[in-house]
RNA sequence: GGGCGAAUAGCUCAGUUGGUUAGAGCGCCUGCCUUACACGCAGGAUGUCGGGGGUUCGAGUCCCUCUUCGCCCA
């Protein structure tokens, strides 16, 4: 890795080639590692910065989500890291409860033909433990060929013994303040998974599907029946009554009596509830109190029993209370297979009325999309009123911003209306619930170590026998990464809080919400002060990219064809705040191939610098005398200082103004983070301004041996080295590739860790200059095409200040001359033409343009040019001019215009009119003797 | 049912608080192997800014409404 010499800059640009062994660098470099004695917390230099990264499933194989997640987060902590900050990225894997237990168990059934049960809790987690053990975490690895500069000497796992004490701590002080408790009520349940879902695991799908219209008749008067609407027939066998609503005068006479429920054969009440719906259906619902939440509350508000019909794997059979309910025939059945049975039995005995299409959203789980089925059942939930209220005003004073703003109202939403949250999972991955029973005394015991007696009577006691849902170890991820519950830990002081918390919106809820309400409780302060959500990568229609759809790109496959820095560069550039990525999976070139085009481009300037170095170092620009810069050497110059200052304005503050603790202030936090604009003006930059013009314009200077090619080699080389830099965070491969090549570089320097560009002041000079020389050749330029002058052909130009009458009055265009005299040759050079200045415009037939200053450029193409064809587009010319100038008169000829409009608009307008007036004349004087009327 | 977002060039997208002749990349057309780069260079074409209405001296930008698509919550 040492010998990086000139000569050794492959003329074709191979990403696969440098980028392992430049990763390999940066680990032996340590430059990843983030040093806490550093940080200015615990009495260091630099300011931390910290990302804790969301942590991928354990199982979890790289995808491109996971591919623009992290490297969004890369490229901000590369850059806080270039900005002198201590920065710390915490890399990580989540052991993912109920995704890796089914990983597992469909691994041991195809394998054995046995279920979990089969094989036992014991033996399961055990190996479980060797599955992950063996084949977790390689998503790490794959976030490594993206170039993610994680810190790997820190990287945490949520089932690790650090982060289990943390939990176990958690839900103890949960459980101690009375903010853990365990409930009786009907909860989301997966009949694949076999246990509890929360509110947000249960995913709402829009379905069309059927509602029954069943008749109830009225116990004692079979000729009148109340008509029933419902969803799910199969769960009537389990109605204790019907509800209509108190103020619905059309069932106020029936309340209090009874129906027959049919099929059953049983009486059940009439019941007035207001959560019966005069407007949804009949009016009346039916009221199954063990199938349904709704139904559940009702049941407990009217005292009702609470009959289980259908057990644990969605079987109808009697389950509890509920003998006598399910008919023989209907006993066994899947409760989709009785649903239809049902139907079928009312529809004999008359009692279905009529079955209509119904769009409603059905419940699935979010790991295998099994319809969820309303369960009533012990489980642990958390108070999460109490824990939401911090965590609300955090987000409304300012604490925290969440960007794009507009998600701040989906948060808000949610917190208002925050819902107790079940914890506890019927699995076997996980953290064990950490309450001990005791069958001896009856005392429950929550302890933040293992018990084998009863702390009250000594008795034997068993432990509670479900985990933790997955997320109760997530969101104490800031927190429990960096030490705690040890607050005196090392990491937690220097680092704690965490700066950028970068995601998608779709685990808003699950994780980021969560994880400020842990923050509050737990530390009393917020875990991080920016929530940074970007959009999902989908495919071109639209949908998100899945493995069932077979419809992703592997970022991998990516990484080997363009180079992992295309990838980033296309994941940076398409970053536009919160929206969505569409990506192409059948058409990789397309979506891809500019930033390896971008990638080649800075490989190939590389390549003609050091080629024109002479193999040896060049003198800092620093030890230049200023006064011998060219012109184009101070445009460049000031080009670059304005390319650092847009960067800066793009990225944003890196946090809130003013000391540790400050807020962002109102409307002030919606600023930065705009990584595509950061991509786009770098790239301009490189591109536009230093390779296509600047490298350009310097060819002429680095021929034979001169104090101005020292110079040229000087400014090229500080110039490219910045370029460098800025770019490093978005494309880090080549450009510590190019970068180890420069002059000057010592043995152990790493771009990684180079500092941040800073602008200039030297060169913060108006432009204009050269701005002139610019638009002087792009006119040669367009002239030659139009006229298809060949590209051999040298032709002749000629500049000739404007006519008295053209003059801007006012402007100082003397300096005009001084210019074009002075770079008349470099136009000639980068235009193939004799340039030479003259007091008057030539006569004759000739090709013509209007610089800026409003001096003409003409070039005489005597016998080339088409005199019919060039004044007709001199008169396209002047028509167009003559349409915008017209317009700009009526606007400052409108009294309304000149009085409201502020006073600036109504100058800058006048100015132009000046300009467009002076132009017009120009072209105008044209047309007169080019068109001879 | 409630709420949010999007709709700008053939495609993917920019367009700070309303104020240049609306931009970029890819694609397309013309000409170039100009000794860093054809993954390139030079030049060029392409937009009733989804429809309608309104506010304003001025609207891609603000308001209302409709259409289409997407998301969140019930």
């Amino acid at each position: 890795m040492t010998s990086f010499s000139l000569e050794s800059l492959a003329a074709q640009f191979d990403p696969v080639a440098i980028e392992r062994p430049i990763y390999e660098r940066w680990l032996a470099a340590g430059v990843f590692t983030a040093r806490a004695d550093r940080s200015r917390r615990v009495g260091g230099e630099r300011e931390p910065f910290t990302i804790v990264i969301p942590p991928p499933n354990v199982t979890a194989v790289l995808h491109m989500g996971h591919g623009l997640d992290n490297v969004a987060q890369d490229v901000l902590i590369r850059w806080r890291r270039m900005a002198g900050d201590e920065a710390l990225w915490v890399p990580g894997t989540d052991h993912a409860g109920i995704a890796t237990q089914n990983v597992v168990e469909k691994l041991i059934w195809r394998s054995e033909k046995k279920t979990r049960f089969d094989v036992g809790r014991a033996e399961f987690v055990s190996r479980t433990e060797t599955f992950v053990r063996e084949t977790g975490g390689a998503i790490l690895k794959q976030l490594e060929a993206i170039g993610c500069s994680c810190d790997w000497s820190r990287t945490a796992y949520t089932l690790s013994p650090e982060l289990s004490r943390a939990v176990r701590e958690a839900f103890v002080r949960l459980y101690e303040k009375g903010l853990v408790y365990r409930g009786h009520r009907v909860i989301h349940w997966c009949p694949r998974c076999l246990t509890s879902l929360s509110d947000e695991e249960a995913e709402p799908h829009e379905t069309t599907g059927k509602l029954y219209h069943i008749a109830y008749p009225l116990a004692g008067d079979p000729g009148r029946v109340l008509v029933v609407a419902t969803t799910r027939p199969e769960t009537m066998l389990g109605d204790v009554a019907v509800a209509v609503n108190p103020d619905d005068e059309r069932y106020r006479d029936v309340i209090g009596r009874n129906v027959v429920l049919p099929i059953v054969d049983v009486e059940i009440p009439i019941i007035a509830d207001a959560y019966a719906d005069p407007a949804f259906g009949t009016g009346v619902v039916k009221i199954t109190p063990a199938h349904d939440a709704n139904d559940f509350e009702v049941g407990l508000r009217h005292t009702l029993s609470m009959p289980v019909i259908i057990d644990e794997h969605a079987i109808v059979r009697e389950v509890t209370d509920a003998d006598g309910r399910v008919p023989d025939e209907l006993r066994g059945l899947d409760r989709f297979e009785a649903r239809e049975r049902i139907a079928e039995r009312l529809r004999a005995s008359g009692q279905l009325v009529k079955v209509e299409p119904h769009q409603h959203s059905v419940r699935r789980c979010y790991r295998c999309d099994t319809v969820v089925e309303p369960r009533l059942s012990d489980q642990w939930f958390v108070r999460m009123k109490p824990l939401a209220e911090p965590a609300l005003q955090a987000v409304r004073d300012g604490t925290i911003r969440i960007l794009p703003d507009r998600w701040e109202g989906v948060y808000v939403h949610w917190m208002e209306n925050i819902r107790d949250w079940n914890i506890s999972r019927q699995l076997w991955w996980g953290h064990r619930i950490p309450v001990w029973y005791c069958d001896a005394c009856g005392t429950q015991t929550a302890s933040r170590t293992d018990l084998d007696r009863c702390t009250r009577c000594g008795g034997r006691v068993r432990q509670d026998e479900d985990v933790l849902d997955t997320w109760f170890s997530s969101w104490l991820w800031p927190l429990s990464t960096l030490g705690w519950p040890d607050t005196n830990a090392r990491d937690y002081r220097a680092f704690y809080p965490t700066d950028v918390l970068v995601t998608g919106p779709d685990i808003l809820f699950f994780w980021v919400a969560r994880m400020i309400m842990a923050g509050y409780f737990f530390d009393g302060r917020h875990p991080f002060h920016t929530v940074f959500l970007h959009g999902m990568v989908r495919d071109t229609q639209h949908r998100k990219m899945s493995k069932s759809l077979a419809n992703g790109i592997d970022p991998l496959d990516v990484v080997n064809l363009y180079g992992a820095d295309a990838l980033r560069w296309t994941v940076v550039s398409g970053m536009g705040l919160g929206v969505d990525q569409i990506l192409d999976p059948n058409n990789l070139e397309q979506s891809f191939s500019p930033g390896r085009n971008f990638a080649t481009k800075l490989w190939n300037i590389g390549r003609f610098l050091l080629g024109n170095l002479g193999g040896g170092t060049a003198v800092p620009l620093a030890e230049h005398d200023v006064e011998r810069l060219t012109r184009a050497d101070r445009w460049i110059l000031a080009r670059l200082n304005e390319a650092i200052a847009s960067i800066e304005s793009a990225l944003g503050p890196s946090h809130p103004p003013g000391t540790a603790g400050a807020r962002w202030p109102e409307g002030g936090g919606r600023v930065g983070m705009r990584l595509d604009a950061y991509s786009e003006v770098a790239r301009r930059f490189v591109w536009d301004e230093l390779a296509d013009w600047y490298v350009e314009v310097s060819k002429g200077r680095l021929g034979d041996a001169s104090p101005d090619r020292d110079v040229a080699r000087a400014v090229l080389v500080h110039v490219f080295d910045r370029a460098l830099r800025l770019l490093h965070p978005i494309v880090p491969f080549i450009t510590e590739a190019l970068w180890q090549r420069l002059p000057g570089r010592r043995e152990d320097e790493l771009l990684a860790a180079a500092q941040w560009p800073e602008i200039d002041q030297r060169f913060a000079a108006p432009e204009r200059e050269f701005e002139e020389v610019r638009a002087a050749v792009t006119a040669i330029r367009r002239l030659r095409a139009e006229y298809a002058v060949p590209p051999g052909t040298i032709v002749d130009v000629v500049l000739a200040p404007p006519s008295g009458d053209a003059s801007v009055p006012g402007a100082d265009g003397r300096w005009v001359e001084g210019v074009l005299r002075e770079e008349a040759s470099l136009i000639g050079r980068l235009t193939k033409s004799r340039v030479t200045l003259a007091t008057h415009a030539p006569t004759g037939a000739a090709a013509h343009a209007v610089l800026p200053s409003h001096w003409s450029l003409i070039v005489p193409l005597e016998g080339l040019i088409d005199v019919r064809r060039e004044c007709e587009r001199q008169r396209g010319e002047l028509a167009n001019l003559d349409k915008q100038l017209s317009a700009l008169s009526a606007r400052l000829e409108n009294p309304a215009f000149l009085t409201r409009a502020k006073a600036e608009v109504v100058d800058a307008e006048r100015a132009k009119h000046r300009e467009w007036s002076a132009r017009r004349l120009v072209l105008a004087e044209k047309v007169k003797t080019l068109c001879g009327d």
